[in-house]
DNA sequence: TATTGTTATACTCTATAACTATA
DNA sequence: TATAGTTATAGAGTATAACAATA
């Protein structure tokens, strides 16, 4: 629903041939945000397979690794606001796949874990991404997915981007219409 | 605000290093997604600086490149819905950067162009867009922007994505959450 | 009868801040 | 006084369908 691309002469070159002054087809910059675009939207498809939506994703990717972890620091992991997590956690734990222990010291807080369903319901994702990841670059050999990975990952590395961590559109201007 | 990855092995390796049976690192379709999302995140901030946000940009783009087009049609381009238009263009009319035309024959339809003014703007998003491109890949060289170019519009081609066409996330699922 | 641009409505998502119960 | 989880509310963004004017 976005576009922004704007470069006429250099949409038509392809690749390789610079007949000009500046480097790359489309601009890389977009390409990148068109694919990722692309990518993300593909896979949330994929998600309904199991009745999921890509932020359930990131709370089983989270709770898989870190089990026991409060409401307050899953919020953090996932770079959002801990009144977002209640229904989520809500829908999950009604669908038996997540559940909320007492901590042990502070009444306060919950440990949530996966229950075996919810264990279960993390490796359907994982088979999901896992064929998400083939379909999405089945025009690169292996080679070249790993050369694609290796600058995508140093580009992520330069722009400070975390481990993982999906920022989603950050919404720092105004919209993200049309 | 969406987190995807799962794949903790995998996200311990660096690039270059496969130890096992899988290639890639975390995985390219989920850098990809992160990346892109980023770049998209970036560019919307940039466009701040022009009182501008990324529909706008879209909208510039091709009414510089296709002159007199229709509100329909633009909307057909843009891959949005005439309604959404409505708004974006009353706003641009009002800044006096865009003008409708009557049509020549056809007084249901709109002949949509830049103003002078408008133009002016069109040069300040092609050089937004410009910065954006080197700081974001600022990490890699000439040569390797121009790599990773051919390789994106490689899967995008495959994908059946269009030239200069941004999809935005197509809320095939649900949501975007977290 | 179909199409252009417009408006109105209803729905989803989200951020904020208030609230409770503990600490 | 501060913190964990929760709830309520208000705002932005969008998709849908209905509308008037014109073809």
């Amino acid at each position: 629903m976005i576009l922004l691309c704007n470069n006429k002469e250099a949409m038509k070159r392809k690749p390789g041939e610079d007949g000009g002054s500046k480097p790359k087809g489309p601009g890389a910059a977009f390409l990148l945000a068109q694919v990722g675009a692309h990518a993300a939207s593909r896979f949330a498809a994929r998600l309904t397979e199991a009745d999921l939506v890509p932020a359930n994703a990131g709370i089983f990717r989270i709770l898989s690794a870190t089990p026991a972890i409060s409401q307050q620091a899953l919020a953090t992991a996932l770079g959002t606001v801990p009144s977002r997590l209640v229904a989520l956690v809500d829908d999950l734990e009604a669908r038996g796949l997540v559940e909320r222990r007492a901590h042990e010291t502070d009444r306060r807080t919950y440990a949530l874990h996966l229950t075996d369903k919810g264990k279960a319901t993390m490796e359907i994702i994982s088979k999901i991404a896992r064929e998400h990841r083939q379909d999405l670059l089945a025009a690169l050999s292996e080679e070249e997915q790993a050369t694609l990975s290796g600058l995508l990952q140093r580009v992520a590395e330069q722009q400070g981007l975390l481990w993982g961590v999906h920022p989603g559109y950050a919404r720092i201007g105004q919209s993200d219409k049309t």
